[in-house]
DNA sequence: TTTATATATGAGTATCTGTTCATATATTTG
DNA sequence: CAAATATATGAACAGATACTCATATATAAA
């Protein structure tokens, strides 16, 4: 089911504080991970579900990708979010 | 993290079809079993994860258990989400 | 082209999670 | 109180999943 798929990548930790830090603004593989605390392979492995649900999109700058959220959907659904569990 | 666990809970196929069927209405726990094709035992174990995230509430007619969603917070994630996958 | 840096990916594994099955609790009726 | 119906709950097991580690790819610089 494509929308359990959607929550369900937002439901793990380290892809919602990924998810979380480009909100901020667009970030690169390795300082995600720096920021994170955790390694680039997992960070890397956790990007790959998020790009191929549209979660988030990169833009690269020689070796370096920059990724950033995708669309303002996942923006909403987060601070939505925050909404309900203030409460 | 509080976060992760509400998209956790909709991330879960049988849970949010609970949901999406609460949010045409409430309903009490067996013809939500029976309108989800599983069990009962699965659709209450179900429905006592997403009270305590308080996305369900319920009322008691008997002894029968009328469930419905608890806020608009869930419809709205739900809707939103929805938008997002049309893409 | 060799080396270095940045990122991606596959396989393997330990952990987590949803269902089932048996049993318990609650409410109503006889 | 006994029986019937509706729901809840605990334990156990099968399947899913996130990380690790090794390796591959890509870009840039020497």
């Amino acid at each position: 089911m494509r929308l359990s798929e959607l929550f369900k990548a937002l439901g793990d930790v380290t892809r919602l504080r990924i998810i979380l830090a480009l909100d901020q603004g667009e970030m690169c593989v390795c300082d995600l991970a720096a920021f994170l605390g955790v390694t680039e392979s997992a960070v890397s492995h956790q990007l790959r579900l998020l790009r191929q649900l549209h979660l988030v999109a990169n833009r690269r700058k020689g070796p370096i990708l920059y990724y950033r959220l995708d669309d303002d959907h996942v923006s909403q659904l987060v601070h939505i979010g925050l909404v309900h569990i203030r409460e």
